[in-house]
RNA sequence: GCGUUGAUGGUCUAGUGGUAUGACUGUGGCCUUCCAAGCCACAAACCCGGGUUCGAAUCCCGGUCGGCGCACCA
């Protein structure tokens, strides 16, 4: 068994991870978050909360997880999800169908796969690596199509992505900001692909978890006011450079911007805040880099993107975040597609005087010439230049048709104008967290084997076994603390049960566990990552004192069990030393 | 999607044309004392569909799911 099938298979045996719809066979790439699994993922999401909405102030909204087709089109998913794709029959390669056909026609990206089929056959096209017969054209449409109304309806999509609920909403949300960049925005939600073949587990999913914050800047001032926070943090860089020479440096962000590696302060703030994240879940620092896209793998409309990439045993670097600059791509789709400015007014901070050449048509006389057209013309007019207005009779072209225009109609000036502001187009920075591939990520690297001197025993040579532990960040891990009565007696059941409600009511979640002995007891809560244990003994009758066990050190504290929740409250939440909990006991 | 390979309690596994082995885990009880190994009892499985057969978990075909290789991963 490698560590993958290790860390699932517990996985599925206690209750974090199951394949979806088992029951009736199961079907590739969907997953079931079990009680532990959906817990631990609730904890993740709430760290990404605390630092994402709380920390930088990038409220979250929720949106429906499908979408209308024109989202998708202006997003450019539907065009972007559904390329044709052509096998070779011999060799088994896949071809862009339109790629194919593109030396023998004018409008290959325009064909139906029926068209592409005929130029396939009627030009001879044949495969380009081996020369073999290709298939039919086919779609691969990586998108989850349904109606919305009955009949046929309207063609709906199920999101591929939270972001375009975010973007799609930017007027109000620039609203709520008070129209003021910088400002920011969270969505946590379940996406869908329909993955063509979903393999590795929880790694590639049909439906998945992102966390995805879209933050929008002004083009002009990409510095950022907190950047220091980050600045000296030294993070693993597979710069495209670095990557060229296969070498991954150890660079600080501060050093990383000023050399120009990274594009800009205010995409190395939201590297550094990514890095800052994955390690409080629990990533091993040196198990985590980032990786610059390189220029051809790039989306063409952003201006630089980094990825975090975790090292899992099995599958290698693993890409969970993205961290793009998308510049005004987004916001210029949905504007141009919506015909609706998308775009804030930046007032000035002195207001500027500006020289500009005026048209001033008179409409009292353009009216009764022109007529319904009379609008049309003076906008025309109002464009053109004091050159082309210098003339007799300006002649002017509005579709075709045209226009004489007596030069007395209008008059012109050079004026001063006071112009205040201005409007921009916000670029988007946007962190696109994979929530799933992080949870696996954090269980493996939590995951550990070890091997502790056994029972003694005569009948047993083996003088050692292995325990298996999730050591899960105190934070993080589902089951925060297990209670245990030492046996089954109701005279140690009574206390347990008292000290079960005075950490529950302080909203700690507790496992009560009275079966078995206390060493299995101890290992069961070792591998699903409970951090401590109180375990009620006999002691606990004559001097309300209980001991408190650390899973990673297995040491033992024996201490009173008044305020015993605010002790495992700060040990969880406030990093208290576990040694000054009490006094140490072998 | 193509090829290849596998599928037996929760987990790991034995096995056969006549309904299944063992271990671990789990549950209940016993136990005055702390790291899975004590005692008693209990619970729990042949991936799905079709075919061959008196009878299929076993043989054949198809599917599903998992692994691996190829392709795909905006």
């Amino acid at each position: 068994m490698d560590r993958y099938e290790q860390v699932i298979e517990l996985a599925k045996r206690r209750g974090f991870l199951w394949n979806s719809f088992e029951l009736y066979g199961g079907t590739a790439g969907f997953y079931d978050y079990g009680p532990l699994g959906s817990t631990l993922k609730r904890r993740i999401e709430q760290i990404w909360r605390q630092l994402y909405v709380i920390q930088e102030g990038f409220m979250e909204i929720e949106t429906p997880t499908i979408g209308i087709e024109d989202i998708f089109v202006a997003s450019g998913h539907v065009g972007g999800f559904s390329d044709p794709l052509c096998e070779c029959e011999e060799c088994g390669e896949a071809f862009r169908a339109d790629h194919l056909v593109e030396n023998v026609t004018e409008i290959a990206d325009a064909l139906s796969n029926e068209e592409v089929d005929r130029l396939i056959e009627d030009n001879d096209v044949v495969c380009p690596e081996c020369g073999g017969i290709l298939g039919k054209a086919h779609e691969f449409n990586l998108m989850f199509k349904t109606a919305i109304g009955p009949g046929s309806g309207r063609a709906g999509y199920l999101r591929p992505e939270t972001a375009q609920g975010m973007f799609v909403n930017f007027q109000r949300l620039s609203r709520y900001y008070r129209e003021k960049l910088p400002f920011g925005v969270t969505q946590i939600g379940k996406s869908y692909r329909n993955e063509i073949s979903p393999r590795q587990g929880v790694i590639r999913l049909r439906e998945f978890t992102q966390a995805e914050a879209e933050i929008f800047v002004d083009p002009g001032n990409k510095d950022h006011p907190n950047f220091r926070k980050f600045a000296d943090d030294i993070l693993n860089l597979y710069s495209e450079e670095g990557q060229q020479r296969r070498t991954v440096e150890k660079i600080a962000l501060k050093d990383a911007v000023d050399s120009g590696i990274i594009a800009h302060e205010f995409l190395a703030y939201h590297i550094g805040l990514t890095n800052h994240f994955l390690q409080r879940v629990g990533i091993t620092a040196d198990k985590l880099r980032f990786r610059q896209h390189m220029k051809d793998e790039m989306a063409h409309y952003a201006i630089d993107c980094w990825d975090a990439e975790i090292k899992t045993e099995r599958f290698g670097w693993v890409e969970v975040v993205g961290i793009a600059d998308r510049t005004d791509y987004d916001l210029n789709a949905h504007a141009k597609m919506s015909n609706t400015e998308l775009a804030v007014y930046r007032e000035y901070d002195e207001p500027k005087m500006i020289e500009q050449f005026v048209v001033k048509p008179d409409m009292g006389k353009l009216g009764p010439l022109f007529k319904g057209r009379s609008k049309a013309v003076a906008e025309v007019l109002r464009s053109m230049s004091r050159d082309a207005l210098d003339v007799e009779e300006i002649t002017i072209n509005i579709e075709g048709e045209e226009f004489i225009v007596p030069s007395d109609i209008i008059t012109y000036s050079q004026e001063t104008v006071k112009v205040s502001g201005e409007t921009i187009i916000p670029h988007v920075i946007e962190p696109s967290y994979g929530i799933d591939r992080i949870l696996y990520s954090v269980m493996e690297h939590a995951f550990g084997e070890e091997m502790v001197p056994a029972k003694e025993d005569d009948e047993i040579d083996a003088n050692e076994e292995t325990r298996t532990v999730l050591k899960f960040r105190g934070e993080i891990a589902p089951v925060q603390v297990a209670v245990l009565p030492l046996l089954t007696k109701n005279e140690l059941i009574g206390p347990a049960t008292g000290i079960m409600n005075a950490l529950r009511e302080k909203g700690i979640l507790v496992s009560y566990d009275a079966s078995g002995t206390i060493g299995r007891r101890y290992r069961r809560n070792d591998e699903i990552g409970t951090p401590y244990s109180i375990t009620i003994d006999f002691e606990t009758l004559e001097d309300n004192t209980v001991t408190i066990r650390d899973r990673n050190s297995m040491h033992q504290v024996r201490t009173s069990i008044e305020n015993i929740e605010e002790v495992i409250s700060d040990l969880i939440y406030k990093n208290r030393d576990f040694e000054t909990t009490g006094i140490r006991i072998e």
